[in-house]
DNA sequence: TTATTAAAGGAAAATATTTTTCCTTTAGCA
DNA sequence: TGCTAAAGGAAAAATATTTTCCTTTAATAA
């Protein structure tokens, strides 16, 4: 099934609007995996000339509510968006911050105070990507 | 040792003032363990009536660039700031939004793509406390 | 001690970021 | 095709953070 038919889906399933400019959203996080507010927001311009960046922030609000893309927290960097899929852990490049999805650990062994209930574990991983090498 | 003066031979070796504001902030983070700057500003009033915010802000990042404290970016709460010490991990409440410190993970087994160099890595763990059981 | 001076503090302004308001447009549905 | 609630756009408001500019003070040395 084509990415921008779920996609509607999704949203129909949280009784939101397909507009063209929340699929755009969808869109250009897909295609950059990994997206903060500015690029989501200059990105979109290119498209939507006279987008308001109200829209962009209210529109990931929104999107985020309904639980299809998540925040991912950079160290020292700006926080990015992706959307929801299997788990997996990140990778970001301190050199050029690009942010990389790498598998989630097999196991986490990490021995928590009793009567602490884990529910997930994010892991981010610092250091330097092929291209900056 | 004690603390306040270990913190005051760390600013010396970075040419950093020991002002009784800068002291005070880094009381605070140690008693606390995780602080915001809200809750830094407003604990430092106590004792500063008229310390201003900006003051608060300044040197969190005086700080940060001498590398005494650090960032920690929570998921979806306000970034807390802490003393550096040891490598250690985070468990974040999700009910009270509490950060405990907790033993890093003898090993992580991810495996990264070739090519990728990891430096050190964060995790965060998200449950529910002792506490809030 | 006291004098010197660069760093730090405070207040206010400036800038940046995010949310809200209010009105117009439109997606989804009958 | 028309209706209506949701979503978009522009501007204002609210929040967060940084900068400016002047005053105060910690640190050093005479």
């Amino acid at each position: 099934m084509e990415k921008s038919v779920q996609y509607a889906d999704m949203l129909k399933q949280k009784d939101l609007k397909s507009t063209p400019q929340r699929m755009a959203m969808l869109g250009i996080m897909e295609a950059k995996g990994h997206a903060d507010i500015d690029e989501i927001y200059q990105e979109i311009k290119k498209d939507f000339v006279s987008i308001s960046l109200a829209t962009v922030y209210k529109n990931i609000n929104t999107l985020l509510d309904a639980g299809i893309i998540e925040e991912i927290k950079v160290p020292q960097k700006k926080s990015k968006f992706e959307i929801v899929k299997h788990k997996h852990s990140h990778f970001v490049c301190e050199k050029c911050g690009e942010v990389y999805d790498v598998q989630k650990p097999k196991k986490l062994d990490i021995e928590l105070p009793e009567g602490f209930e884990p529910r997930e574990a994010s892991v981010m991983i610092v250091g330097v990507c092929k291209k900056c090498r």
